[in-house]
RNA sequence: GUGGAUGUAGCGUAGUUGGUUAGCGCGUCAGAUUGUGACUCUGGAGAUCGUGGGUUCGAGUCCCAUCUUCCACC
C-alpha cells in the first residue's frame, strides 16, 4: 500500500482551487493547508498543545538549522524529529537550499554542491544533494524537499537558466539518494521570473514528483503582481493528482491569491515573526500593538475570533506586554496569528466548496488594508 | 548665616582654548517584516542650555546677580 496519496474532493469552478486530502504516515492533511514554521524543531513561542489548539495539521522544520545544531545524528538518536519535539502529526523539512543562500555566507556554488560558512560560527561546510537527503532521512520528517538553487530576483536570464538546470541535476541526485519510502520527496520548480524558464523547470522536475511538487523562488522581494502572474501561468501546467506547495508565502492576501491559483500548501514565518515584533493579523489588516491607541483598548484583537488569545486577553494587555518586551506577548500574538491564517484557510475551503473563491477574494480584499 | 558644588528634551547625559543647524542613550510616536540568526531594522517628534543682565563679531561655554537642589561648616 502506498504511504502517500492525494485525493481531490472538489475543484472550485470559479477559480480552479482544490480541496483535497493528503494521506501521510503521520495522518491526513486536508488541503488547502497553511503550515506554521518551526525552523529549529519548535514553532517559536508555541507548545505542541498550542499548535493543536490552533488546528495546525502539519508544521515545517529545517534541514540547514538542525544540521548545524543540534546535528541530525542527535535528532536521529532521539528517535526522529517527531519524538524529539513531541509533535506526532506530519512534518515537512525544508532542504536548506534556500538557507544556504539567504543565511550562510556563501563561498562557492558548483555543480557538485555548495560551499558555505555556518552563520553560527563561520565554519566552512559543504552541502550536496546526497548530504541533504541523508540529513532529512535522519531527521525523519514526512515530506522532504529537494536541494535546490533559489536564484535572487534581478539575476540575468542566463543565470536563472543555469540555476534551474542545476536544480534539476541536483533533483536527480536527490531522487537517487533518497531511499526511505516513509518520506515523500518534493521537487522544486525554479526559473526566477521568466515564464519560459518556469515552464521548462516544471517539465523537467515533474517526472520526479510522485506525490507533491513545490514552487520555489517566489516571494523573495518581487512585487506581488509578479508572483501572481507566474502562479497564474503555472496553474494549468502542474501534475493534477498531487499537492502543490508554494514555498514561503504568505500574508492573508497572498494566501487567498495563492489558493485561487491552484496552490494547496503554503508556509510562512510571517505570522510568528511579526508576532514577535508586536503585530497581529486581523480581518481588516495588521494591528500594531505597540501603537498608543491600544493602551486603554479593553477589547480582544478580534471580537469574533475563537483563538485562545482573543478569548482571554484584551488589546490593552497585549499592548502592555509588547511595550515591556514580555515573552508572553510574542506567544499570545503568535497563537492568534497562526490561528488567523488557518481559520482564513478554512473560510477559503468553504468558498471553494461553493465554487465562489474569486467572489470571496474580492469581498475579502475590499475591506482588507494591505 | 558662611563656604563649596549643581542646573542642557519626560529621565540620564556629551559638549574641546568661546565658533556652522547643541550630540548621544533610554523613553515616546510611527513604519517595516513572506522556504526565520526571537527580543530586530528604518524613520519622526521633542531643548528659548534654571532665570535676568553683562563682555564679545559670536556665549551651553567667560563675568555679575538671582533662584533650585545637594554637601560641609557655624
Amino acid at each position: 500500500m502506498e504511504k502517500f496519496s492525494y485525493e481531490i474532493k472538489h475543484i472550485c469552478k470559479q477559480s480552479g482551487a482544490r480541496i483535497g486530502v493528503f494521506h501521510t504516515p503521520h495522518g491526513d492533511i486536508e488541503t488547502p493547508v497553511f503550515m506554521p514554521v518551526g525552523t529549529l524543531a519548535t514553532v517559536k513561542g508555541l507548545r505542541p498543545e498550542d499548535l493543536e489548539d490552533v488546528n495546525a495539521q502539519i508544521i515545517l522544520s529545517n534541514t540547514y538549522h538542525l544540521f548545524l545544531r543540534p546535528g541530525e545524528d542527535v535528532v536521529k538518536q532521539a528517535g526522529g524529529l517527531h519524538k524529539f519535539m513531541n509533535w506526532n502529526k506530519p512534518i515537512l523539512t525544508d532542504s536548506g537550499g534556500f538557507q544556504v543562500f539567504s543565511l550562510a555566507k556563501l563561498n562557492k556554488i558548483t555543480d557538485d554542491g555548495v560551499e558555505f560558512q555556518s552563520h553560527l560560527n563561520g565554519e566552512r561546510l559543504f552541502m550536496t544533494p546526497e548530504k541533504c537527503m541523508q540529513i532529512q532521512n535522519d531527521l525523519g520528517s514526512d515530506i522532504i524537499m529537494a536541494f535546490d538553487e533559489c536564484s535572487k530576483p534581478g539575476v540575468s536570464y542566463d543565470y536563472a537558466k543555469k540555476a534551474l538546470e542545476r536544480t534539476t541535476k541536483w533533483l536527480d541526485r536527490c531522487y537517487k539518494a533518497h531511499k526511505n519510502e516513509n518520506q515523500m520527496l518534493f521537487p522544486i520548480i525554479q526559473g526566477n521570473f521568466f515564464k519560459d524558464l518556469r515552464e521548462r523547470s516544471l517539465n523537467e522536475v515533474a517526472p520526479y514528483a510522485k506525490c507533491g511538487i513545490a514552487v520555489g523562488g517566489l516571494s523573495v522581494g518581487e512585487p506581488k503582481e509578479v508572483m501572481y502572474d507566474i502562479l497564474s501561468f503555472l496553474q494549468d501546467k502542474y501534475p493534477q493528482n498531487m499537492p502543490r506547495y508554494l514555498m514561503g508565502v504568505g500574508s492573508p492576501d497572498c494566501l487567498i491569491e495563492g489558493y485561487a491559483r491552484g496552490i494547496d500548501m503554503m508556509d510562512c514565518v510571517l505570522p510568528t515573526r511579526i508576532a514577535r515584533n508586536g503585530t497581529a493579523f486581523s480581518r481588516y489588516g495588521k494591528i500594531v500593538l505597540k501603537n498608543a491607541k491600544y493602551k486603554r483598548d479593553f477589547t480582544p484583537l478580534e471580537q469574533e475570533c475563537n483563538c485562545y488569545t482573543c478569548k482571554n486577553y484584551t488589546k490593552a494587555y497585549l499592548h502592555h506586554l509588547v511595550k515591556c518586551g514580555e515573552m508572553l506577548g510574542a506567544e499570545l500574538l503568535s497563537i492568534h496569528n497562526i490561528y488567523h491564517l488557518i481559520n482564513l484557510t478554512d473560510k477559503i475551503k468553504e468558498a471553494i466548496m461553493q465554487d465562489r473563491l474569486l467572489d470571496f477574494r474580492d469581498e475579502y480584499l475590499k475591506d482588507y488594508k494591505l
